[in-house]
DNA sequence: TTGAATAGTTAGGTAGAGCTAACTATATTA
DNA sequence: TAATATAGTTAGCTCTACCTAACTATTCAA
């Protein structure tokens, strides 16, 4: 039944949420099928965290048909989706590693961090484009560094 | 028997070498009930992950005998350390967080951040208090702005 | 030096998250 | 509209990582 905003999701049950939260911008319904290949998991797999999902009311679903997520799913999803953006764009723009490197570590550190480091991560990366604004460009001064303490391969 | 130096632990078998590591710098040898107890899991559990390190060469076990690691073990465990070690002071001297949530976040984090991430972010913390002592504090210039805009409740 | 306390192990169980294979429903198209 | 292809489900399995309860070994102190 679940009516509770907030009892604890696994990491797995939140990237379910989160591929269905990007699949429904896409399409406005997530298909079992879709969720399984943007996870790299199988159809049974999908069927079951699906179910799950419905227990905890995250997810409209029925067998056979098209889901949608509830309004606390949409609620979680977003959050997910929000922490797995800030940690990328930290991981991308701010350290400088590459787009799929960022993106990946991303996913998997999304689930680890709790509300008062997002918030804290998220003022940083904040911070620093400010700065850059104001003319002080630390991605930029950081790169440098990294240059040339990694002048070799890299 | 696994002489390859690294074939791909889990999150918890490396929170458990992790555990053992910093036992044996306080007192040269880890018992169970000393990991078991760092780690809040049961002495019976710690006899399962000592066996499974075991087979993967990562410690000397023997039951009812004292633990310590292997070479490899050594090798891996410190890796553990150092990613936590990197990941605590950033969200602690950087982003401010206090002692007890960064220590948690960056357990829960350190097994997220693959190689390059960490080397990264370990380029980045240094590269911070490096401009420290030139006169940059960026750490502090983040702590106004975090004050500024969280004035309240914080 | 023996027996109680402490430490460690074993057996057996649960829960989550995945898998494949076989089946059922739905869609497509000839 | 019937046959086939595609999508979704179910059943039954595996593996990891825990747990408790009961047992065994070791340690220590009277």
């Amino acid at each position: 039944m679940a009516v509770t905003i907030s009892e604890k999701l696994s990491a797995s049950l939140e990237d379910y949420l989160e591929a269905i939260y990007h699949l429904i911008e896409l399409r406005d319904v997530a298909r079992s099928k879709d969720i399984a290949e943007r996870m790299g998991v199988s159809r049974a797999s999908v069927t079951g965290a699906l179910r799950t999902l419905a227990e905890k009311g995250l997810v409209h679903y029925q067998p056979y048909g098209y889901t949608t997520l509830t309004e606390n799913g949409i609620q979680i999803a977003r959050k997910v989706a929000d922490r797995h953006d800030i940690l990328g764009r930290f991981f991308q723009e701010l350290l400088g590693a590459d787009a799929s490197v960022a993106q990946a570590a991303a996913c998997r550190a999304e689930h680890t961090l709790g509300p008062e480091i997002t918030a804290r991560l998220m003022a940083f990366v904040e911070f620093i484009s400010g700065q850059r604004d104001k003319g002080q460009d630390i991605a930029e001064q950081f790169s440098n560094y990294w240059q040339k303490t990694n002048g070799n391969r890299d």
